[in-house]
DNA sequence: GCAAAATGTCAAG
DNA sequence: TTGACCTTTTGCA
């Protein structure tokens, strides 16, 4: 389930378990160079957009999830390996294994920074600064539902978050970049960044109605979660208009044709 | 038991 | 625009 907000949960996780104290890191599956970091003190987890960064001194291990990558962690021994493991650290505090990944490899502090210097601007970023996305998206006449996506527009929403979005502000999907107003963008970053802090409290993504009115004792029916996301062939929770599903760039963009009209 | 799908990205053509 | 890649889970026989 990994867009921004999964990867922010779990840098808050790990700092909290694991920072201050030596890591035994492994490779059960044989295809991370665990050897470089471990035993070595982790200083700091920390996550910008999808990617999450750990430093070991000068080395930081980089781990972007992709499509299915997941992290599962415990407390006192870790369970025997099964399946392919990529990553496994072991400490007093406990322990997390990494399965599936894209990207999980060790890197100099400055390559790092280059990940980040490709992205654009993060909503869980303390002061991101919305206006950097606005300029590209009046650049280009690319589809709106395009841009959101596009990690060097917006880092760290996927395809959840873009399909709500549009549909919490009534944004036609295909509606140029270029054609966006200001006012619009400003009302769309401000809602964004709200809803994904509230995906990092809650560790799931909920963007109806529910999502407003932040309750963590009520439970919100898993169903209920999403507008248009998944929804194909629904009606829509508004008008009732069945939802549409169309693949743009190789992913499914989900909308209400009449309220995004 | 096997195919398809899943909140993603990159490189080739 | 398409295919390749990483792995697990789900759904259908």
């Amino acid at each position: 389930m990994p867009e921004g907000h999964t990867l922010h949960r779990l840098a808050r996780e790990q700092q909290r378990q694991f920072a201050g104290l030596p890591i035994e890191v492994s490779s059960p599956q044989g295809r991370f160079e665990a050897q470089l970091v471990d035993g070595r003190v982790l200083d700091s987890v920390s996550a910008y957009g999808k990617h999450l960064f750990a430093a070991f001194g000068d080395r930081i291990v980089h781990v972007h999830l992709g499509l299915y990558g997941k992290f599962t962690s415990g407390i006192g021994e870790p369970p025997e390996p099964r399946g392919a493991l990529r990553m496994r650290w072991t400490a007093p505090s406990g322990w997390t294994d990494l399965r599936g990944p894209t990207a999980c490899e060790v890197l100099a502090p400055s390559e790092a920074e280059a990940v980040v210097a490709r992205l654009g601007p993060d909503p869980l970023q303390r002061g991101a600064d919305g206006t950097r996305a606005f300029e590209r998206i009046r650049r280009s006449r690319a589809p709106l539902a395009g841009l959101l996506m596009d990690q060097q527009v917006l880092a760290g929403v996927g395809n959840v978050y873009r399909a709500e979005l549009l549909f919490r502000h009534r944004l036609d999907p295909y509606r140029p970049g270029r054609e966006v107003e200001a006012a619009t963008w400003a009302t769309v970053w401000s809602d964004l960044i709200a809803l994904m802090r509230a995906g990092v409290r809650s560790g799931r993504i909920v963007t109806t109605e529910a999502a407003d009115r932040v309750r963590p004792s009520r439970r919100v029916v898993r169903d209920d979660a999403h507008y248009v996301y998944r929804r194909h062939g629904l009606p829509c929770r508004i008008d009732g208009t069945l939802i549409q599903m169309q693949v743009l760039a190789g992913r499914k963009l989900y909308w209400c044709p009449t309220c995004q009209a």
